[in-house]
Order: C-alpha cells, then structure tokens, then sequence
DNA sequence: ACTGAATTTCAAAAAACTTGAAATGATAAA
DNA sequence: TTTATCATTTCAAGTTTTTTGAAATTCAGT
C-alpha cells in the first residue's frame, strides 16, 4: 500500500503510477483506496492525482522513509544470504598464510566486496583451540587429527624437502637425497621430526643444532651452518638465496586441511569462503609452488 | 514472513509461535519455507525450530528491528490521521484568548493529548495576515471580512455593552441605557467606534478621553474617570469593580469567526480542533460569559 | 454544455494464503 | 533397539485477497 501510495504521488497521476507498478490502474485506484480507508481520511485533495492533503504529505514522507528504510534491510538479508556481506573469522598456520593465502584473499575479496575476513595466524593446537571456543569459523592446520568435532577438508599435500643454501652442492645432484643427509651438517627442527624415514631419523640423532623457529632456521641455513628439512611452504617465504629440493618419499609431507566445527551450519558468508578454498585447492596437483600464479 | 519468521524464532518452536500469531501451523510452516527459499538458505539448524542458523541470527535480528520500525511508522500515521497528534498553529484575538479560549484548550488536549497547539496573540489583521502566509492554521478572529481565500464559520456574537465602575448608579438601572450615555463622561476606544448607532456617536463626539490599549481603559474605568462601551469579552477579562451592561442594539454586537484558508485542506489535526471548538460555540445562545462554564 | 482523458466501480479471474488431514521426521521412554 | 509421542511438513482443497478489463463516472478545458 505504501508503495503504491508513494509511487501515484511521486508520478502525480494514478496512471503512469500504475504502469511504472506494472499493475493495471484499476488496482492501484483500489490500493490506494483502501490505506485511505484504513487512515480514514483522503490523502490528495482532488480526484485527479497530483497535490497532496496534509496527511498525504505527512503519510509520503513517513512512507518515502520507510520504504527506503525496509529495501536497505532486505537488501542486507539477501546479500547476507548469498554470501555477498558477512564476516568470516578465519586462523590460518603462518607457513599457509605467508605464501599461499594472500592470493586466495585478494581474489575472494575481489569476488564478494561486502564479506569481511578476519585472519589470524597462530599454530595448529591453537587454531583448534581457538575453532572449539567459537572464536574463528574456519581454520587452515597442518596434520589435523580426525575427531568428530570437527569437519576437515584436505588443500594440499605439503612435501618435505632439504632446504639448502643455492651454492650448495646438493642443490645440483640430482638423486640420492636421502642418503647425502648422512653427509651433510643438518639442524634438526620440530616440523621434520615426524617424518617416520629412517635415513633421516640417523641423520637427525647425530644434528648438532636444533632450531624451533622457521625464521632462525632459515637464518641458519643462509649463514652455511648447514641443511635442514622443511615443508616446501614454509621455505616458500625465503629469497633465492635458500633452495628447496623435495624429498620424494610419499610419507614425507604433511598435510594442510580446512577445518569447521560439525555441529552448527557456517554463515553463508563462511561457507561461501570455504568453498572457495576448497575449490581452488583440494585435489590440485603439482608442488605448492606452482599455485602461486592462481587465475 | 518476516513476522512469521521472528515469532517462530523468539517461541523456539512452530506451534506456540502459530498460536501466537493466529495461525495454522500448517501456514507458519510454509511461510517459513518461502522465507528460506528467497533466501536460498535455512533459517534455522534442526527440523524442530529451536536454535538458528547464522544466516536465521543474523535475520531475526534485522527482522526485529525493522518491524519494531515499521510497526513504529504505521502508529505515526495512523494518530497523524486520527488527529490523535499533530501540530495545530492558532492565533487569537486577545480578548477571546484570555477569556474562552483556555477552557477550550483545556478540554481538547485532555481529549487529545498528543496533538500540539501553538497559540499566539495577534490583532485580527495581524491574524489574517498570518493566515496568508501560511505560518497558523486557524486563526479567531472578530469581524473578520469575507474573502473568496478564507472560510469563516462564525463563533459568537459579542455584544456591546457600557462598561462602568461597580458603584457607578448605571450598573443598577434597568433600561435607557442608549439614552444615558449622554450624561456620562465617555472614555472613547477604538474598538465601540465601529458601532453604528447615532446616540453613541454623538456621545464619542464629546468624550474627552480616548485610550487605545485595553488594560489602560478597564483602569481609568476602575479609577472612576467615567465610562465606556465595549465588547462584554474584553472586560471578562476584568475584575469585580467593573460592572458591564449590555447595549440590547443588534448592531451593538461584534463577530467572533473562525477562520481557515479554504485553498488547503486541514491536517487531521487542524480539522480536529477547528470541528471541536466550532461545535462548542457556535450557534450557541446567550451571553459569552455563561460559556465559562464549559463541561 | 461538450469532449477527451483520468479515475472509479463492478464482477469475474487469478493469485496468494490458509486450512485440516495425512505423512514424515525427531525425541524420549520402554 | 523398538515404540510411542509429539512437532513439523506435505498435500489438495477451500478461502481470502488482489488484479483485471470493461463500463460508468468524474473532471479540466474547450
């Protein structure tokens, strides 16, 4: 009824109002006939649609503002619905945030303007921790335990290799890289540790360093103190000073997965960001390193 | 739908929240369905309507908010309508503001106690001047002239009436009160010089006072300087030391007329007001000062 | 008073909504 | 696990509301 009121008064006439309604002006005489009936009094002073009663400039006003004010709030529920505004929080492993995800943001922001990402870097305990007290709605973990809390969605399969300075000679040779571990000065760190390998795990006993972080190691690394073994993402983030040679044996990766809680249905704006990841990485082929170019 | 939807999701479960709403649930469940649909997501998470989606939380609270809104707007314009509210702009004529009109007040606003009237003092011209330039609504008015750009509707007649101390031998004697005015000494005032009757004309010739303001007037009556004719409500206004006698010449009397511009039609409101007070006086018998009592 | 356009009225048709009954699905007790 | 119970959905039919085209009416300008 407001519509209809609103849209004979701006036109000034019922029927240009009426095609503008796409009704026929015999319906719009009607409708108008009714919030007239309701508010009980007339709301144009003569039949002929143009000027306005007191109460039609009053109603018009109140009606202009409504109206605009109801469309903005439908306008919000759909976009919110079809993912076009929302927030996602989402915490993400540093190695993942640093290499791959700044891509993944750019175009999904690029995608839908209106959703807000919120993204945290932390380690994989914390981003569950962080996942069960509902504080993020996504998270991106490596080597995610199974549970029945929570869904998990492979990205990608992280493959460990030697990380070296270029000048090193293992950079050139082309096979044998386990066995040359036995020769080298290697600086254990916590990643590499969970490689069941046995050639490694010698080579690890007889490290005579061991560095925790990614950063420090890879400052190590740079100096010549020796080689280490890392997931290819994380040596990502190094300059071309530092050169990754993946280790071919399949147990030797890790695994990078999306993770949400089971229990409540994501927002659409959530899901929307998770599909997107998913869609973009699960199941791709090929070494970390090749998905930097993301179309 | 949006009703539907947040009485659903504030009862926690259909039933109740169809109850509520006086419908079937049949027909809650399907509003809810086209809900969902245009939103292409659930609203809530299990079958049993308890629990929301995030889509559903972010819903029911815009949802409330803009029925709380609308809900708002519609009583805004249905007392706009009603005349339950709204703004009425009137000036008076002093003599009619001081005497009737605040027990008119009094009785509508407690009729209609969110309509707002703004009074104003003015000369009848001054009032008819305001009028024009659309800054009152109303205006009362005496002896206003026709014109083909106001509405009159005639409130009272005020009679005229030789105005004298109380103990002035006059207030007691009965008739030949035209004739009297000879022997009298006569304060002239601009308002009996309208009066077309030649006994007072030949006794304003010979007045040897002449006092414009009104207040002035009633004192120099008060301090016994002589006597003086004018309207009965203008010396309401008057305490007991002055008596008034009315003058029984029909001619003798003044309009007291409401009047509106007949271009426009009123606010709910003005119309309200204008329909109460013209009910309460006009066409009404006697003498103004029996209408103080008003009930 | 006449003309032509705008508006309203009217009855029929279309669309939307509501309903009760039956089917389905979910929860809790046995 | 099965059963019983209750909430919800589906369905087809009934009801109300809205829309329509044609005819009647009203209005502004001749």
């Amino acid at each position: 009824m407001l519509r209809v009121f609103v849209e004979v008064a701006r036109a000034g006439n019922l029927v240009s109002a009426a095609d503008s309604l796409g009704r026929a002006p015999s319906a719009v005489s009607m409708t108008l006939k009714q919030l007239e009936a309701h508010l009980g009094q007339p709301l144009f002073e003569s039949e002929r649609k143009s000027h306005l009663t007191a109460l039609g400039a009053y109603v018009f006003e109140m009606a202009n503002r409504e109206l605009a004010h109801f469309d903005r709030t439908i306008a919000a529920l759909t976009d919110f619905a079809g993912a076009r505004s929302g927030d996602v929080r989402i915490a993400v492993v540093p190695s993942f945030a640093a290499t791959i995800l700044p891509n993944l943001v750019l175009e999904f922001t690029a995608a839908s303007p209106n959703v807000r990402l919120d993204i945290h870097d932390m380690d994989s305990a914390s981003i569950r921790r962080e996942l069960d007290r509902e504080r993020i709605d996504l998270g991106i973990v490596s080597d995610a335990r199974q549970s029945s809390d929570v869904r998990l969605t492979q990205l990608a399969s992280d493959r460990f290799g030697v990380v070296m300075r270029s000048d090193n000679p293992l950079a050139k040779r082309k096979k044998a890289l386990w066995q040359a571990l036995a020769d080298v000065d290697l600086i254990a760190n916590p990643l590499c540790e969970r490689i069941d390998e046995p050639r490694l795990r010698a080579a690890l006993e007889s490290a005579r360093l061991r560095v925790h972080n990614t950063t420090t190691l890879l400052a190590m690394v740079r100096a010549g103190l020796g080689v280490t073994v890392l997931p290819e993402l994380v040596c990502q983030q190094a300059d071309a000073q530092i050169a990754f040679r993946a280790l071919d044996n399949p147990a030797a990766a890790r695994r990078i997965d999306l993770i949400s809680r089971v229990r409540d249905t994501p927002s659409p704006a959530t899901a929307s960001f998770a599909a997107f990841v998913t869609e973009r990485l699960a199941g791709r082929e090929g070494a970390p390193s090749e998905w930097f170019q993301l179309t």
